[in-house]
DNA sequence: TACATATATGCATATTGATGCACATTTGGG
DNA sequence: CCCAAATGTGCATCAATATGCATATATGTA
């Protein structure tokens, strides 16, 4: 959820999404953002679980983890589900 | 997103859940938050659609909209799911 | 009507976290 | 080994927003 929340990081996931896997600097030359901002972001949203990253030589390639984020998703929403008959009568 | 990533608010919706329909004198009576926060939360929430609210008398009953939650979260594991493929090889 | 209760709002302050610079660290190429 | 490129980190600053008090507004009750 914090993660995206803050509109740098949904802009990153955004970027990140339309390019796939991509490096710092590859992300950083179409965002406005700084590049020690971007990795910031990118290692938060890491140990979130919702980017995996390799290191390869000097670059660090991250990409989006779809599979996790869509299985925190939905772990919310069948929690909800349950709850529902509850809080809505 | 921005409404279930604040702590009080996260603390505010799962007080509703809890309880039910309820007024924001009741809520407050369970948290360690000012009325006025509470009421201004529970509007911003409101604003969203995650919650309703009805006024009776001097009282406002505030409800969790579930269902509009978990449309919100479907409509989000939707689109990720249209992306996996291209974001996820 | 006067009063008490419930909620909402104005406002000043506090808190949280993002931001970017400077610099450290890591790594590949000559 | 030395340099440049890519990323990560320390740190001071800034911006957004939550917070609570004081107060306003609305509403039921004696």
């Amino acid at each position: 959820m914090q993660a995206l929340c803050e509109p740098s990081r949904a802009a990153i996931l955004r970027g990140l999404v339309l390019k796939g896997r991509s490096d710092i600097r590859t992300l950083a030359d179409e965002l406005p953002i700084d590049r020690s901002v971007i990795s910031r972001h990118l290692q938060t949203m890491e140990r979130v679980g919702i980017v995996t990253s390799e290191k390869e030589g000097r670059h660090t390639f991250y990409q989006v983890d779809g599979a996790t984020l869509i299985e925190e998703l939905e772990r919310l929403t069948g929690a909800l589900k349950q709850i529902r008959p509850f809080c809505c009568p």
